[in-house]
RNA sequence: GCUCCCAUCGUCUAGCGGUCUAGGACGUCGCCCUCUCACGGCGAAAACAGGGGUUCGAGUCCCCUUGGGAGCGCCA
């Protein structure tokens, strides 16, 4: 269903770390419901808590949208600068008798619960200060201002997602506006902040389905319109507990740095929780163009990394072989290191990448496994075997390297079809079945057992680094095999 | 403990009372292709949590049980 005012949502971390993958998904759904209806996407970043923002985790969750390629109208609204007119909205409030002040102390409060709990009561604030007259209050004491929300009736909210919520309003307490020190809450801001933005459409994860009802309250003692409300079931790990570091909960930079493509990881995640009947592909446009709430399930969903690395393959594949490389370029400052690489491509070697591309894009999932299987193109001399290698080169292979390394260094045209033809011609002769001489050769050539077109591999390593490779290796008796070292 | 949410193959999901002997995708297992590994092609195993209703008819609606999850802060 179409919205019939202008569309506005709004995306709304906290900046106490990293933009998490669930965050990430919260963020593309925002993005794409705005873009699907031509509305906006704004971005607010909930730093009200002084303690734990940090410069640097807003600096990372900016980088990581950008990164995924979801961008926001506007400028970034900071929570914290707003503190002011959260304060003078409370001040309304106590104007018109919405919300009064409270004297308790944090142990009385902390007595409070434990009294609940001990009573199998649901622990709330007992409204002490509700309607106690205010010469009452202790001399000298800040108060906390807290809202006075109604004690019957219900609470309702059409949710989108999760359907019609209802609480019952004896069940809810008076909620903390302001806190002793003259802070606003997180509850006081958001409703203030989204009010004043315009936001429309409120879409965030469903851990804040309770605090909806709360915000409902709020709003309806301003006298302001509720958004409308989509909350989306968190993402799992694999075991189906929460996200943890271990399995999921990792910052969208850790993604990149693993070589997942963005495409590929907005694919993932909008297919985690949404569908659009049998259709696995969307490129971005066909996602716009599919998106609505309507389609969001309603049970969480595990993060699954094999259907994640499937796409990225598919991905991959679908990519230009300049763009891959591109982006192992860009991935080689973090990459480069351990494997004996500088930050940057050297002009060979980024050559030789590009021709070997599409060979090489075929068998990989990632962009570390592309650079991991270009190994042949890089590795320093002597060529380290792997164990599979190892295991091909056994005597009887090593003799019939030197057979063919004869024929290979008299071939005029060092390129991949006359290569081809003139070890298929020796297997013929010989009556050698071509695999007892091509993996022979690929062990040798490439140091490995698996490789990209063995011929292609040959034609763009050259005459002379093949041939000195299948030196090392056909010479047998007195030149050990080279082990990875 | 209290409040709220959820429940289809191992995983993501289609299904919005009859077209379901439940479809697709990933993963798994065979086979084909083949210089290896991938890709690709073909095929297989694999699910409506359990119990009550409602209905001519239930995966689809209602209730209970069980099992998950979230929230219960002067955190956000």
């Amino acid at each position: 269903m179409a919205p019939s005012a202008p569309v506005v949502t709004r995306f709304a971390p906290s900046p106490t770390g990293f933009l998490h993958i669930g965050g990430a998904r919260t963020a593309l759904f925002n993005w794409l419901y705005a873009r699907r209806f031509g509305g906006a996407m704004l971005l607010r970043i909930e730093d009200t808590d002084r303690e734990r923002s940090t410069e640097s985790a807003i600096a990372a969750i900016l980088d990581g949208l950008s990164w995924l390629g979801l961008d926001w109208d506007g400028d970034v609204v900071y929570q914290f600068a707003r503190a002011e007119r959260h304060r003078e909205v409370v001040e309304t409030l106590l104007a018109t008798g919405g919300a009064y002040r409270c004297y308790a102390t944090p142990e009385e409060l902390a007595e409070m619960r434990e009294a609940a709990r001990r009573e199998g009561r649901p622990a709330r604030y007992d409204g002490r200060w509700r309607d106690r007259d205010p010469s009452e209050a202790p001399a000298g004491a800040k108060p906390a201002i807290r809202l006075r929300a109604p004690q019957e009736g219900e609470t309702v909210i059409e949710d989108a997602v999760q359907g019609r919520v209802v609480w019952q309003n004896k069940d809810l307490d008076d909620l903390v506006l302001l806190r002793s020190d003259g802070n606003p809450t997180y509850m006081l801001a958001v409703v203030v902040d989204d009010h004043d933005m315009g936001v429309t459409q409120v879409i965030r994860g469903d851990d804040h389905l309770t605090n909806a009802a709360r915000q409902a309250q709020i709003y309806q003692a301003l006298g302001w319109g509720v958004p409308r409300m989509a909350h989306v079931p968190l993402i799992h790990g694999p075991d189906g507990a929460k996200l943890s570091k271990r399995h999921g909960a990792l910052g969208v930079d850790a993604y990149r740095e693993l070589g997942y493509l963005p495409a590929a990881l907005r694919n993932y995640l909008v297919r985690l929780g949404w569908s659009h009947g049998d259709q696995e592909m969307f490129s971005q446009d066909e996602m716009i163009a599919a998106f609505d709430l309507g389609q969001i399930g309603r049970s969480p969903a595990r993060f699954d990394f094999a259907k994640l690395e499937n796409l990225n393959g598919h991905y991959m594949r679908q990519s230009d072989d300049e763009s891959l490389v591109e982006a192992i370029g860009r991935l080689l400052p973090t990459l480069g290191p351990a494997r004996g690489l500088g930050p940057e491509l050297t002009p060979a070697l980024r050559g030789m990448l590009l021709r070997s591309m599409p060979g090489l894009k075929e068998r990989a999932k990632t962009l570390v496994e592309l650079l991991d299987s270009a190994y042949y193109l890089y590795a320093p001399s002597p060529l380290a075997l792997d164990a599979k290698a190892d295991s091909i080169l056994d005597a009887a292979a090593r003799a019939r390297l030197g057979a063919v390394r004869a024929l290979l260094a008299e071939t005029a045209e060092w390129n991949a079809a006359a290569l081809e033809a003139a070890i298929r011609a020796h297997a013929e002769r010989t009556g050698l079945k071509l695999g007892q001489i091509a993996q022979p050769l690929r062990a040798a050539v490439t140091g490995r057992g698996t490789s990209p077109g063995l011929f292609e591999v040959m034609e763009i390593l050259g005459r002379e680094t093949s041939l000195a490779r299948i030196d090392a290796q056909a010479r047998t008796g007195d030149t050990a095999p080279m082990n990875a070292a």
